[in-house]
DNA sequence: TCGATATAGACAAGTTGCTTGTCCATTCCT
DNA sequence: AGGAATGGACAAGCAACTTGTCTATATCGA
């Protein structure tokens, strides 16, 4: 460490945390005016998961890196509020899988329709072809979750 | 909406959340090994503020996207741990100036470094040239911040 | 200059989303 | 068949936030 170091890489940080928080505010929004005002941002991570071919609460828990317990809590939330239904798991008699309601697909869908809404200004703002460079580089970098960011 | 939406925004939302979750992580990882073990992830956002020229409760809670309560009782825990002191403010009698204690200013020095290693990965795989080219794409984005990101 | 209103922050209590700890039913391994 | 592992429910506790209230100081208009 003779030189100093760069500021780029601060600023590509700072970049990347600010972008993500403008863009779940941005799709929370858009989900909530669509009629979902009853879901907090966090709830989104559980839809992926469970959208992905149903999960168990054990699963769902990996996926979003906390306890069973608290992705328990989790789910009977989601159930109280009709988004998700325990059923019977088909090869193990212990466990639940859990599958999105009509209502839990409705909400999936437009929480897609808003990511797509929440992205356009960005994507006007740098054009087609550099926001495509971007998207391109951003998965050069292969972030590979867990999903959640976990702070 | 004649055709169906492109994927890419979606993957630009998931690309740059899952970024973010790595980033936060790895600069944490690094302040905590750096001996730094009893602040968490969200305390960087409240050095970042006080460290620039120092903050008031108020100001800082606004910064933070939080309440008032909320940001004192966070200030309350950096004066325990000996980050952070309270001095008097130079115009107005009710408020107190926030500074940083020299602990403070180490811990943010650290978080410096720990922000350049964590993004050296992503800056070797890209090469200096690519990785250039996001930085300036991302910051022609224009995120405004709170720079917290609010989930 | 004084009185009304706004602001900085302390104090108290309640909510919530997570944690650890424990237990039972079922499955897997030998 | 029997013992260890696993899915998940139940219970208690904790930590980070919230709303509500209060005092001291500041600001502004008459």
């Amino acid at each position: 460490m003779s030189a100093p170091a760069a500021p780029e890489p601060l600023a590509f940080s700072a970049l990347v945390l600010a972008l993500a928080g403008e863009l779940v505010q941005g799709i929370h929004d858009r989900v909530v005016a669509a009629g979902f005002d009853d879901l907090r941002p966090a709830h989104g991570f559980a839809f992926a998961r469970i959208s992905y071919g149903g999960a168990t609460t054990g699963e769902l828990a990996e996926h979003l890196g906390v306890t069973k317990q608290a992705a328990a809590q989790l789910v009977d939330e989601l159930v109280r509020k009709g988004y998700v239904e325990r059923t019977t798991h088909p090869t193990d008699a212990r466990a639940r899988l859990l599958r999105l309601t009509e209502r839990g697909w409705a909400c999936t869908r437009a929480a897609d329709a808003a990511a797509v809404e929440a992205v356009a200004p960005y994507r006007r703002l740098l054009g087609e072809e550099r926001f495509a460079a971007l998207v391109r580089d951003l998965a050069a970098l292969g972030p590979k979750g867990p999903i959640r960011p976990a702070w």
